[in-house]
DNA sequence: GTGTCGTCCTTTTTT
DNA sequence: AGGACGACAC
């Protein structure tokens, strides 16, 4: 199992009991040596499966995680935490959902349905939507429970932020209401939930021996703080990450917290994964030059013991059509040689650079896929389907009902609904629970639909999961009217998959042919705990007042499927845990909620891959493309406003570039279609962080990056055009002709054109978009700035 | 209740 | 440019 590690990986893999933060660089394998020292732990008895906890971000790595451990060892890793952060949260308040003051049926929110549940309740409370954008405050909020904040403790100092908090709260109160909770919600309750209840956090506590995380750079605030309670009772957290990956800062991730575990975990070990089994010699320098520019690093220097192999190719065109249409070209080529199509990645650094590659690639023939679309289970259709199923288990969920209530449409207008919504807040119910108030042509309407749910949810006590499902399909009248729609073909499909979905998931399950709606509840032995420390908890205590409802408790079938844990731990006192007590049904909602579907690339298809830079972490080929390295695209210019994010840019920049196994190519064009407006830029200032040697430059240098050969390359690259070193941040460097420009009056504007301005004074123009009148440029000024203006209204001078 | 027109925005994204 | 969403008219 360990013979084919290198020294590293194995002293990561055989650490003994402690903590240890392993700094594992692109390609180092890293994976593997979290899976292998699973899989070690295990076989050398230092742990059970049972005391183990893993966990990722994304569902596909969690499955990889046990693909692989069960590739290393005969396991049945049915029961073993291995999960994403969500996943193992919502396991969790589900075992204990009345310690977490939950409804046994809680749903999950995914962010779609988050920010509409903003929007009624900022419509439905009077607030101005102008001054407080639902989309403003789902950030609001996310943010606050992201750094484990409730309202009475998230700081608030001026008016707009104390009526963000209220709304927040009111937001809170909504959720509770209506039996739902939001993704990052399921992380904070998870964590409060341990925090507050004692019995339970000491079960965890002393059950899980080993914690092991993956990408701990992405972690956030809550997370970690979750993962130390966890820790709190003599864990041996295991984290591996890398700090030069971080590219997920905008979302919440914090860095930090690889610094921070070398403190909160002293006396942990540090190890270095640095061989790259990756990428050829070029490549892999090159990703060292530029990363070497950031200044807030661990530090750490990939190598190779392959060869040098191909250098980076960089071309540069004048539009993005050439640039694409020349990406194709090279595409076409490297097929011709032999190349696959699925070992060859097109990366951007923004979604709309897609659209010209596609068109390009497809006019040519050539087939491709691009990936982060809308996922399967965010489709309309299938949400709509998803309602349904919701409201049966929970017709309180107004979200769902507002989806639904009138969709296929069955007379229940916008002015029903507003009389149903006002009789909801006087008598503080649901909307379904207002429904016998109603009076009238609406409220007739009204009650047919509650009929309609709730002979639905009398199905769900005889009907298997997808038996259900069709008959919601077909009793809603989703599918006549798909049926009716000219374009309702494609969601038709959609929706049969859905039926082959859930016929998948309860094989998985183990649950086919159980009526849907039936509660299971499923022993997981306590065993692991017993095993380590020789002392349980008992289970009317860990699973709190869990008292379930009669008709859950006898008439189960027990599932019996972890019975298998006790064989392997050999104990026989196994204390019973509640792990599960749902129905097939409510499962499938959580699956759905948590698992939106495949969005990332899989390999096999033979097809060139498309994605952004972020899609593509974690992924590698054989030939890649990093398009439009230009300044302002890639870095991006939002990017530049706060000085980290030129550093977040670069780690982006050194994601992309250590994709590449063989082949790396660097393209950029001169000018480029975006926002309805042709844009001109710099070269990116990442291409300039790459040493010469690495690179060969296939289109002719003096048509774009140097005015003349006189500037001298060791020249400009040391110093700006006003002789200053470029010390980071958005310093200008040296300009540099393009062909191109903008002509507003009898002044021809360029790229890299000194410039003076009665106000700002002597500058240099960055980047230049629009025509004629329109066009506004960049202007970087020598004392007061980066600032853009209109041509046609700024009087500029031109400087000599 | 449905269709059409105007307005707005546009970095990256998992759960 | 292009798509998404909301307001307004039939």
């Amino acid at each position: 199992m360990i013979d084919q590690l290198n020294p590293e990986q194995k002293a990561a893999v055989t650490l003994p009991p402690q903590h240890a933060l392993v700094l594992a660089g692109a390609g180092s394998g890293k994976t593997r040596v979290l899976t292998t020292r699973m899989a070690w732990l295990i076989q050398t008895g230092q742990a059970s499966p049972y005391g183990l906890l893993a966990v990722t971000f994304t569902n596909k790595s969690a499955r990889e995680m046990l693909a692989r451990l069960s590739a290393l060892l005969p396991l049945d890793t049915r029961g073993m935490w291995v999960g994403t952060f969500h996943g193992l949260c919502n396991r969790l308040l589900r075992a204990h959902h009345r310690d977490a003051n939950l409804p046994q049926t809680f749903q999950i929110l995914d962010t779609a349905d988050q920010l509409s549940a903003i929007k009624r309740l900022i419509k439905g409370a009077g607030i101005d939507d102008e001054k407080y954008p639902p989309r403003d405050v789902q950030r609001f909020i996310n943010g606050a429970k992201e750094e484990g904040l409730r309202p009475d403790v998230v700081p608030a100092n001026d008016p707009h932020h104390r009526r963000l908090v209220e709304i927040y709260s009111m937001y809170q109160a909504q959720c509770e209401r209506e039996g739902v909770v939001d993704f990052p919600e399921l992380l904070l309750r998870a964590y409060e939930l341990l925090q507050r209840n004692g019995p339970v956090r000491e079960h965890y506590q002393r059950r899980f021996r080993h914690i092991l995380v993956d990408e701990f750079q992405d972690t956030n605030t809550l997370q970690y703080k979750w993962l130390r309670l966890l820790a709190g009772g003599g864990a041996c957290v295991f984290a591996v990450g890398d700090d030069d990956q971080s590219i997920y800062a905008f979302r919440g991730a914090n860095v930090g917290n690889m610094s921070e575990f070398e403190r909160d975990y002293a006396h942990g070990a540090v190890i270095r994964l640095e061989q790259n089994y990756r990428s050829h010699g070029h490549i892999l320098d090159a990703a060292n030059a530029l990363i070497a520019h950031n200044s807030a690093r661990l530090g750490k220097n990939l190598w190779t013991a392959q060869g040098e192999g191909e250098p980076v190719r960089v071309i540069e065109q004048p539009s993005d059509l050439m640039e694409a249409q020349w990406v194709v070209d090279e595409i076409k080529a490297l097929i011709n040689d032999g190349s696959l199509r699925h070992e060859i990645a097109v990366l951007y650094r923004s979604n709309a650079q897609s659209r010209v590659i596609e068109h390009t690639l497809f006019s040519s023939g050539v087939p491709y896929k691009v990936y982060g679309g809308l996922r399967f289970f965010e489709r309309q259709e299938i949400k709509h389907a998803l309602a349904y199923l919701r409201l049966m288990d929970n017709p309180h969920d107004d979200t769902s009902w507002l989806r639904v209530v009138n969709f296929p449409t069955r007379g229940i207008g916008a002015r029903t609904l507003e009389q149903l919504a006002d009789l909801a807040r006087e008598r503080g119910t649901s909307l379904y629970g207002a429904v016998p108030y109603m009076s009238g042509k609406g409220g007739s309407n009204l009650a047919k639909f509650a009929e309609l749910i709730a002979g639905m949810a009398h199905e769900a006590q005889i009907l298997s999961l997808p038996e259900l499902i069709e008959h919601v399909i077909h009793h809603s009248g989703l599918r006549a009217h798909y049926q009716a729609e000219k374009e309702g073909a494609e969601r038709l499909e959609n929706l049969q998959e859905l039926i082959n979905a859930a016929t998948v998931f309860c094989v998985e399950e183990n649950i086919e042919g159980l009526p849907a709606g039936l509660l299971i509840e499923r022993a997981l032995s306590t065993a692991a705990v017993s095993n380590v420390s020789g002392a349980g908890i008992p289970a009317s205590q860990t699973s709190g007042s869990q008292a379930f409802d009669s008709q859950t408790s006898d008439s189960q079938t027990p599932d019996s499927q972890e019975l298998g844990s006790q064989a392997v731990l050999g104990t026989a006192a196994a204390l019973p845990e509640v792990e599960l007590a749902m129905s097939p049904l409510a499962a499938f909602l959580s699956h759905a909620s948590l698992e939106a579907g495949d969005n990332q690339a899989q390999p096999g298809q033979d097809a060139v891959q498309l994605m952004t830079v972020h899609a593509a972490k974690g992924l590698e080929f054989d030939s890649v493309f990093i398009t439009g390295l230009e300044e302002g695209l890639f870095p991006h210019e939002n990017s530049l406003l706060e000085a980290a994010g030129l550093e977040e840019e670069r780690r982006l920049m050194y994601v992309a570039i250590t994709r590449a196994r063989e082949r790396l190519y660097l393209t950029l064009s001169q000018s480029r279609m975006l926002h309805g407006q042709t844009r001109y830029a710099m070269r990116s200032r990442f291409l300039d962080e790459i040493p010469e040697q690495h690179l060969k430059w296939l289109s002719p240098r003096e048509a774009s990056t140097l005015p003349s050969e006189a500037w001298g390359q060791a020249n400009w690259r040391r110093s700006d055009a006003y002789g200053r070193p470029p010390t980071g941040g958005i310093a200008p460097r040296a300009p540099r002709s393009v062909t191109s420009g903008v002509t507003v009056g009898d002044k021809h504007f360029r790229i890299g054109q000194s410039v003076s301005h009665a106000k700002f004074g002597e500058g240099i123009i960055i980047g230049l978009s629009g025509a004629g009148q329109d066009s506004q440029a960049q202007i970087q000024f020598r004392d007061v700035g980066t600032k853009t203006l209109a041509l046609g209204v700024a009087k500029l001078e031109i400087n000599p």
